[in-house]
DNA sequence: GTTGACCTTCCTGTTGCGGGAACCTTTATG
DNA sequence: CATAAAGGTTCCCGCAACAGGAAGGTCAAC
């Protein structure tokens, strides 16, 4: 199956495929006229990356995922770690929006927004 | 005043600031060496970039929010729209964040997180 | 005069691809 | 059968917002 075919079964863009292969996540067979060829197993791993990518888990946690998804004597601990701390670090990052929001929203909320100069968000900013 | 003081006082690392003039945003004057020479409204305008920044606005919204700070003639509209536009931009990260976390915790809830290798978490990533 | 702490510019790397050029193959069509 | 369109290939640049580091100039102190 060629490039284009297994982007569209497993949803990710040619470009993404070529690209996880450049850093050598799957590594399809060849045709004799150089085009890549995409079996069954190369597949489910595509498709276990769109899924897994879909959850936030960077490339290179998506790269260890690949790794205890083949290893049958994985322990499920070293893959529950990856997701907990890819967990706590969504929630560092909600946490550091919800604050950004807070302010900006009591910022957002104290200005007038018509036509005049006077801004209080412009003032808050340039608090000396 | 050199480069590592005014970096001190606004809060921001020197190669920040560089980078900040390298795009057009702050034009520190020069000494006689090439030393870069920081006055009080440089200051003023690297404090601005500082706390903008530190509302998560993108460097080109800076841009936009120190023009309007220098704009004695601005409309108040105009900041309250950058503010509400980045206001919606930090609600939708913070609903994609919590839709992550609902999907990420559920699977790691049910992992047992042992030595044995069934994981629930990577047979969700890897479903047929 | 020499050391050490500054400063300068410039180049590379980061993350995860997207866009596009230049070129080759295969397939469809007149 | 010639050709054009639609694929494939590699390779290189660009994005955001800097950080790290090399190579070299400058300045103050001892």
């Amino acid at each position: 199956m060629n490039i284009s075919e297994a982007s569209r079964i497993c949803g990710l863009p040619a470009k993404t495929i070529r690209y996880y292969e450049e850093i050598g996540l799957i590594m399809p067979g060849r045709l004799a006229n150089g085009y890549r060829d995409y079996g069954d197993t190369d597949l489910h791993k595509l498709g276990f990356l769109q899924r897994s990518r879909g959850l936030g888990f960077s490339v290179e946690d998506c790269r260890m995922l690949l790794s205890l998804y083949e290893d049958r004597n994985r322990a499920s601990g070293d893959v529950k770690k990856l997701a907990q701390d890819h967990l706590t670090e969504i929630d560092r990052k909600i946490a550091e929006l919800k604050g950004l929001r807070r302010t900006l929203s009591q910022l957002v909320d104290q200005c007038q927004g018509d036509d005049r100069p006077h801004c209080p968000i412009i003032d808050d900013l340039a608090r000396q």
